[in-house]
DNA sequence: AAATTCTCCTGAAGGC
DNA sequence: TGCCTTCAGGAGAATT
């Protein structure tokens, strides 16, 4: 399941082959994805020269001549770059086309999108209400404490919150909790500035890590090689359930918060 | 305003 | 073998 670091492999791996590429065909075999892909978006990127390939939130953005291209692989979601004349398989729902080459999406739950904006992006309602990037200065201690004022939600819930932070999703939120010794039920407001001091640099170096390995595959994520991550390796509650603690060595407990599954050691985590 | 619930979808896993 | 049920989950939309 893409998250943050995946998105990154996923631009990382795909920014050499495309950038300074023109556009030459769109192929869209599946249009019900999250939301219906465009009918025009043949029309609108044929042409198209690729300046630049990035990445906000867990957005991947292709950054065109005259807009962006915004791909989110939801959380079945991967892409690949493949030699044009390579047989679609089940689920590879587009290609966006080059020369030789094209960038193939494939995304079995179809909880992705694929869509065109040529407004600014940082004006697009997708993009406006989004809060730091987790590796940038503006994620800090102090910008988590102001915005966890009078607000009782459990910490796993804030950080997962797109307002707050972008980019931590469930496995992630419940590896930095873990390595920060944070309850993920402890309201937001009641953790202290240096706790949180300790959270962000947990996550920040989380995330770090599993970009470095490529990623984490627990399924099905592959980066655009096809290639699994490696970082399910390193996961120390994500999934554990039962098992000891690798600190402790009690069993690891998991439940449901804000419908989402949590897992972590009561004895470790306060 | 903030918090919670609903919704989209397929594949894997478990029970019988 | 095969059918049925359950679960996972990103994140916007809808609801409380």
């Amino acid at each position: 399941m893409p998250e943050l670091p995946e998105v990154e492999t996923s631009c990382n791996g795909i920014r050499p082959h495309i950038i300074n590429q023109k556009i030459s065909d769109v192929i869209v075999r599946n249009h019900r994805l999250r939301w219906p892909v465009a009918d025009n978006l043949r029309v609108l990127l044929r042409g198209q020269q690729v300046q630049q390939v990035t990445r906000r939130a867990k957005y991947i953005l292709i950054i065109c001549d005259s807009g962006t291209l915004v791909i989110h692989l939801g959380m079945s979601g991967n892409v690949r770059i493949c030699d044009n004349h390579l047989a679609p398989k089940k689920h590879d729902h587009a290609d966006i086309a080059f020369n030789d080459i094209c960038l193939r999406y494939h995304d079995p739950r179809r909880f992705g999108s694929i869509l065109w904006v040529s407004e600014n992006l940082d004006e697009h309602p997708l993009f406006r209400h989004l809060g730091p990037e987790p590796l940038s200065d503006q994620f800090n201690a102090n910008w988590l404490k102001k915005c966890a004022e009078k607000r009782k939600t459990p910490i796993k819930t804030f950080i997962m919150n797109a307002s707050v932070v972008v980019g931590v999703g469930n496995i992630y939120a419940n590896e930095s909790l873990f390595a920060a010794r944070i309850n993920p039920n402890r309201a937001c407001s009641n953790i202290s500035l240096a706790r949180y001091e300790i959270l962000v640099q947990h996550i920040k170096n989380i995330l770090q890590q599993a970009i470095t390995q490529g990623g984490t595959t627990l399924k099905d994520f592959v980066n655009e090689e096809g290639k699994p991550g490696y970082f399910a390796q390193q996961l120390k509650v994500y999934g554990r359930t039962s098992k000891p603690c690798v600190n402790c060595q009690r069993p690891i407990q998991s439940k449901q918060i804000s419908q989402r599954s949590t897992f972590y050691c009561t004895h470790c985590q306060r």
